[in-house]
RNA sequence: GGAGAGUUGGCAGAGUGGUAAUGCAACGGACUCGAAAUCCGUCGAACCGCCUUAUAAGCGGCGCGCAGGUUCAAUUCCUGUACUCUCCUCCA
C-alpha cells in the first residue's frame, strides 16, 4: 500500500512514477477524489460525534441531578440518525477507496530502468563461464527421465500436468541442494524457519498477493486458507501487526518450503520439465530492516543468492528489472538468471526485491526507534534459490555425453559421497 | 466433532448502560559526586481528521478480539464471528 499523504501532496509525482508501471493517471485521480470525499464525510461525522459526546455528558449530569433531559434526548435522536447515515456513506466511500488503493503497485526506485517489459531490464553483471559442449546437450527432463530420477508421467496420472515425482538419486539431489542452500544462509546470519504452508487471507493481503492476484493461488474449499505461493508470505507476516524494538533489526529469516501456484494464464509455456510447476521447493530469504539500510541489504541479499550459484559453479547473470516488469510490491528487483544449455538462454532462478514500506504499511509491521517514535520497517524478500530450477540447471550444465550427470563438488558431501548419477 | 472458560494499554489486572480503576514498566524532575533506593509529577501504545509549508503543540474523532444490532448514550445488553485455553472424543 502506498502512502496516501505522499500521493495527496504530490499527485504529479505519483502519476509519473506509476505510469511506468502501467497505471493510468485517471486511477490516481479517482483515488484522490475518493480520499477527498472520505475526509469530507469524516469531518462531518466527527463534528456530529463531538456534539453527541458533549450532549451525552449533559444528559448524564441531568439524570444524576434528577432533572428533565427529554429535549436533549430528542435532539440527540436526530443527531444519531444523521451520524448513522453519514457513517454508512463513509463506509461505502472507504470501501472503494481502500480497494483502489490496495490495487496500486509500489513506486519504483529512481534508479530502476524504465520500460514496459523485460526487454528494458538492465544487465548488471555476468558471472561464470558458459560450458562448451562437444555433443548436443539434452534437456533436463530427457536426462532425468532417462536416469529414472524424474517421473512426469506418473505425476500426471496421480496429480496432473505440472507435477513431478523425484525418484531415488533425483530426490537425494533435490534434498542435497536445499540443505546446502539452508546451510549457506545460516552462515550468512539467517535464522532457519519452518513456517505454515497454508495462510489466511489477512496474510495474503499483507504481503500484497490479495486482492489483486487471487486467481494465481490454490485455496482450501470452505476455509480461509491458501496454499502459500512462496515462503515470503508466512515469513513476512511473522511480525504482522507488531512493533519491534529497533535493536532487534535487522531480522534475517530463511525457509525451505514448497510453493504452490496455479499458473493461470501461462498455458503452453514451459510445459515440459521442472521450470514451471504447480508445486516446487524454494529456499526463501526475508529481511526486516530499517529504511535507511534497505538498499544495502538488497545488495547483500542478492549476493547471498549469487553465492549459491557461484559455489555450484553455474553460470548466471544478474539483471535489474524494468519498472513494467517488476512484481506488484517491489520498488526494486534484481533477478538472477541461470544458464540453461538446452534452451541456450538464461532462466530466472531467483528474484530479490526491496519492497520498502509497501508491505509493512499493509501488514502494519513497525519498529520503535531510539527516540520512541514508531515507523514502518522495510521488508525484503528473495529466493535463495528456487530448488527445482537449480536441479534442472545442474542436470543440464553437468550432463555428460553418456547420459550421466556429475555432482557439483560442494554437493558431494550432501550426497553422502556420490559424485555422479548414472543409469541403474 | 462435543462441552465450558476467556480476549481490556508495553505487561499484569478491575470495571456489568453515563468521563476505562489500580499496580508494574516507561518517561520527566528532586535527592546524590554518580547510581540504586526513595519522593514528586506525566502516561491508553498505535491510528484518523482539523490546524500547520512540515513537525511538535493544540482541538476533535476513534479506541476494551472483530463485525453488526438495540439505545440519547455500549467495555457493559443482544446477534454473529475469529482466536486462545481446559476437558471429552478422534488422530500422526
Amino acid at each position: 500500500m502506498l502512502d496516501i499523504k505522499r500521493i495527496r501532496n504530490n499527485p504529479d509525482e505519483a502519476k509519473e512514477k506509476l505510469a511506468t508501471r502501467a497505471v493510468k493517471p485517471e486511477e490516481i485521480d479517482a483515488v484522490l477524489e475518493l480520499d477527498e470525499k472520505r475526509r469530507e464525510l469524516l469531518q462531518q461525522t466527527e463534528q456530529l460525534k463531538g456534539q453527541r459526546n458533549k450532549v451525552s455528558d449533559a444528559i448524564s449530569v441531568a439524570k444524576r441531578n434528577k432533572e428533565d433531559a427529554t429535549a436533549q434526548i430528542t435532539e440527540m435522536r436526530e443527531v444519531g440518525a444523521q451520524i448513522k447515515a453519514l457513517d454508512v456513506e463513509l463506509a461505502e466511500v472507504l470501501d472503494t477507496y481502500t480497494d483502489k488503493m490496495s490495487r496500486l503497485p509500489n513506486f519504483p526506485h529512481d534508479t530502476d530502468p524504465v520500460g514496459p517489459d523485460e526487454n528494458y531490464s538492465r544487465e548488471d553483471r555476468k558471472v561464470g563461464d558458459i560450458r562448451h559442449f562437444d555433443f548436443e546437450p539434452k534437456a533436463h527432463w530427457e536426462i532425468g527421465e532417462a536416469l529414472g530420477i524424474l517421473d512426469f508421467k506418473r505425476a500426471a496420472k496421480v496429480s496432473g500436468a505440472r507435477f513431478v515425482y523425484y525418484m531415488g538419486m533425483g530426490a537425494k539431489l533435490e534434498r542435497a541442494v536445499y540443505n546446502f542452500m539452508l546451510d549457506q544462509h545460516e552462515l550468512e546470519g539467517y535464522e532457519e524457519v519452518i513456517p505454515p504452508y497454508m495462510v489466511n487471507s489477512d496474510s495474503m493481503y499483507g504481503t500484497g498477493q490479495f486482492p489483486k492476484f487471487k486467481e494465481d493461488v490454490f485455496q482450501i474449499k470452505d476455509q480461509d486458507l491458501t496454499l502459500i505461493p512462496t515462503a515470503e508470505v508466512p515469513l513476512t507476516n511473522y511480525y504482522r501487526d507488531e512493533v519491534l524494538p529497533a535493536a532487534q533489526l535487522p531480522v534475517y529469516l530463511t525457509a525451505l518450503t514448497p510453493s504452490f501456484r496455479s499458473e493461470a494464464g501461462s498455458a503452453g509455456r514451459d510445459t515440459r520439465g521442472l521450470i514451471r510447476m504447480h508445486q516446487f521447493n524454494k529456499v526463501e530469504m526475508v529481511k526486516y530492516v530499517k529504511p535507511e539500510t534497505s538498499y544495502d541489504e538488497l545488495e547483500k541479499m542478492t549476493h547471498n543468492a549469487e553465492n549459491i550459484l557461484q559455489q555450484l559453479k553455474l553460470p548466471y547473470h544478474v539483471i535489474t528489472l524494468a519498472t513494467g516488469d517488476m512484481s506488484f510490491t517491489a520498488a526494486e528487483t534484481h533477478d538472477i538468471e541461470v544458464w540453461i544449455p538446452h534452451q541456450e538462454t538464461y532462466r530466472e532462478i531467483s528474484s530479490c526485491s526491496n519492497c520498502e514500506d509497501f508491505q509493512a504499511r499493509r501488514a502494519q509491521i513497525r519498529y520503535r526507534d531510539e527516540d520512541g517514535k514508531v515507523n514502518l520497517v522495510h521488508t525484503l524478500n528473495g529466493s535463495g534459490l528456487a530448488v527445482g530450477r537449480t536441479v534442472a540447471a545442474i542436470l543440464e550444465n553437468y550432463q555428460n555425453e553418456d547420459g550421466s550427470v556429475t555432482i557439483p563438488d560442494v554437493l558431494v558431501p550432501y550426497m553422502r559421497g556420490v559424485k555422479k548419477i548414472e543409469k541403474k
